[in-house]
DNA sequence: ATGCCTCAGCTCCTGAGA
């Protein structure tokens, strides 16, 4: 089974390159974020016709999420119960037995900024459901664009961004609690080349010269983490016209332990 | 550099992204 997570910057824009991605990578599952979309302009029979079930839970201009899957999810819920919110941030199916969390973190904009303390509280809200639903579901996987680099190694100049939105402590530490619930980075289960990232600035040649970031992440739970057979970074799509800035993340889950 | 790029929208500038 792979899996895999995009943010698209635009499912208007993107739809092409993600269809062309998909023929090429035929993935089980794909979460995809910022589809700055609402629900009924959602591209469902281009999807279909590709082989597609979906689940979308969509926004006018900012945000959006869906749950691209070759079975249909179940059981789907939208954005974290008991949290009020108006942006349409996580998206949550049950997929051939594993529950799925699509999700897109906010960004923060800046410390100390009220974009910033909704993030902390959203992150808040987000490990407690989250911890919830691992309850009910060993087979579970969190992925999407998080918003947060785990360590120096996710980031293209440590010490220049250091304590700059992405990479501050008070972040982090949020991410390390949702490892602590019982959940693993399928990225650092393998060996990958030094300042491997996920996401680009557009300006200043960002791409071009590699500083990035890794901030799309997939996590899984305990009962899938001896499963994970692969989890790789696939730039192609970084070198498009008009690309994302983000790449897709790709993760693979074995039937049975490898050995 | 309150910059650089890209996207959506009450669109020819602004807010937001990261």
């Amino acid at each position: 089974m792979k899996l895999a997570t995009w943010n698209v910057n635009s499912l208007g824009v993107r739809l092409p390159q993600v269809l062309d991605w998909l023929a090429a990578h035929p993935v089980d599952v794909l979460a995809l974020q910022e589809l700055k979309l609402t629900d009924d302009k959602f591209p469902i029979d281009a999807f279909s016709a590709a082989g597609y079930c979906a689940a979308w839970f969509g926004q006018k201009t900012y945000n959006g999420v869906a749950l691209l899957s070759r079975t249909p999810a179940t059981d789907v819920v939208k954005n974290i119960p008991g949290f009020d919110d108006d942006m349409s941030r996580v998206i949550t199916g049950t997929i051939d037995g594993v529950r799925v969390i699509g999700a897109y973190f906010p960004n923060g904009q800046e410390p100390g900024s009220d974009k910033f303390e909704y993030k902390m509280e959203w992150l808040s809200a987000l490990r407690r459901w989250v911890k919830e639903e691992l309850a009910q579901h060993p087979r579970l996987v969190l992925m999407g664009d998080y918003n947060i680099t785990f360590d120096d190694a996710d980031v293209w100049d440590p010490e220049g961004l250091c304590d700059t939105i992405h990479c501050t402590e008070e972040e982090r530490y949020h991410l390390r609690a949702l490892i602590a619930l019982g959940l693993t980075d399928s990225h650092r289960l393998f060996a990958h080349p030094p300042k491997s990232f996920s996401w680009w600035d557009y300006r200043d040649f960002g791409f071009k010269r590699n500083r990035g970031l890794r901030i799309d992440h997939i996590l899984v739970s305990n009962a899938l983490k001896p499963l994970v057979a692969s989890c790789e970074i696939d730039k192609t799509p970084r070198k498009n016209e008009r690309p994302s800035d983000h790449a897709p993340v790709v993760v693979e889950i074995a039937d049975q332990p490898a050995g």
